[in-house]
DNA sequence: CATTGCCGCTACGTTTTGTGTAGCACTGAG
DNA sequence: CTCAGTGCTACACAAAACGTAGCGGCAATG
């Protein structure tokens, strides 16, 4: 038996202790350019421009609004010596997208073999 | 020393071979509803009606354009009972998805003791 | 055979979100 | 002073999502 979907919780009863922190975060990462950001901020600090640049001219505005948020939430800070870096538990969640980097490659190479 | 994003690529020089895949998911993820539709079909195959139910009453409109998209990109196929149910591959999408519910839990947790 | 109920959708007008370009206020260097 | 770089903000436009209504199909029921 494939072990997929194994002790996942049950789908009838959304079960409400992990379910908040996770639905937030998960409509954190669904607003377009979050995860980008922070990726791009992995390793060294960037300026608002360069972010904004190794995000593909991002407009702005929403590069604006993103930082805010991330602020909010805990997962980016103003760095002393200018720009914007990440704090540690962002650092912690990019590490998580790892596996998901390993994910997308068997996921690429399946579609290739449709 | 603490560890975070040790062994990362380096920033400036978006590295070639692994981020077309992980750009891809990770654009597709981030798209409103995306993940929480591969949520909601954890374990058993839902309904259309079902699953938009499920995902607080979201416009048919939405939920037919990912189900088609989803399906496109081999995550989620129609059941033969009825209804759609998530590939394997999905299933091991959410399996990831376990590490970051951790995660957001830490990350509550350090928002309050903000 | 008509009704009822559920199925997967589609149409359409409104609202929200993101885009793209321009430019402002501030700071430090020359 | 000028000049370049900083972090933004304004505004008009486009794209995406929302919410409600309802259609055609199909199976069970009276």
């Amino acid at each position: 038996m494939p072990s997929s979907s194994a002790d996942l919780p049950k789908p009838g009863t959304t079960p409400a202790p992990t379910r908040p922190a996770l639905a937030e975060i998960v409509e954190l990462l669904s607003s377009k350019w979050t995860m980008r950001i922070i990726w791009e901020l992995r390793g060294a600090p960037l300026t608002f421009r360069a972010l904004q640049q190794a995000c593909g001219g991002v407009s702005p505005t929403v590069l604006n609004r993103r930082l805010k948020r991330l602020g909010e939430e805990g997962l980016v800070v103003r760095d002393p010596a200018g720009g914007y870096t990440l704090t540690p538990l962002a650092a912690e969640l990019l590490q998580i997208y790892q596996p998901l980097a390993a994910w997308a490659q068997r996921w690429q190479a399946a579609k290739g073999a449709r």
